[in-house]
DNA sequence: CTGGATCCTGCTCGATACTG
DNA sequence: CAGTATCGAGCAGGATCCAG
């Protein structure tokens, strides 16, 4: 089974929170399920794209670890999980859209523009 | 010699952003400059803790490459090298402070108190 | 449908030695 | 002093198969 990392070294609150959403997969997830609201396993899958099973279930529950997102599960067949943000997920977004913003400003002037499949993530949150 | 990520695989903005002041050291060196303004070489490697010349120098290299830093040399024996933030580069400060206060209010509910080095890191940005 | 188990690749980072 | 060169370990993430 996928393993994620044992020891964190995080010297302080700015590393524990880019912990949180750092990495391949997380805030990529969090965007989604920010836009989406609530999502089940195989459309997040399909939302994520080119991700394994292996390494998506072991993200969700990193970030249910970390208490990002909550996982509710139905007694049926067949069966389903559902995703969504908790308040405490819900409360990164604005970072991640400043994030996104401060980008905005400085990423045109990068020669390489590799940032191609959406120029403005902005659309991404919903402002409920 | 260590060699930086080849394909990035950014898929929007925000991703550019993380990259940029995601990973184990790019975020302590920006910190660390914030706080000192101007450092040479070495104090920078012994503020680090750890790091090794290998990992720094490259570290470096990618800050200088996304203009995150600037690096100035002056024609002295012996050599002298100072690296400080460009203008780009203090921008992400207050990205990193809304990132610190967000931390703030969530880590003490972590089980376990990693968080140890430094309680707020607040401190580490002159608001100048 | 929702994952777990297993094996594997390749990058990130580290250790050590060396140089202008 | 400020790095570079080289080697290598370990982990994040991937591929594939399988199970409740």
């Amino acid at each position: 089974m996928y393993q994620p990392k044992l020891e964190k070294d995080i010297r302080c609150p700015l590393e524990y929170g880019l912990q949180i959403f750092g990495g391949k997969w997380k805030s990529r997830i969090i965007c989604v399920l920010a836009e989406k609201g609530v999502l089940r396993y195989s459309s997040l899958r399909k939302e994520m794209v080119n991700i394994t099973d292996a390494v998506l279930a072991a993200t969700l529950k990193e970030l249910m670890a970390d208490q990002i997102i909550e996982r509710q599960s139905y007694d049926e067949i067949p069966p389903r999980v559902e995703y969504h943000l908790t308040h405490k997920g819900k409360s990164v977004i604005p970072i991640l859209q400043s994030i996104c913003r401060w980008s905005g400003v400085y990423h045109r002037e990068n020669s390489q523009s590799v940032i191609s499949q959406c120029q403005k993530c902005d659309y991404k949150f919903k402002t409920e």
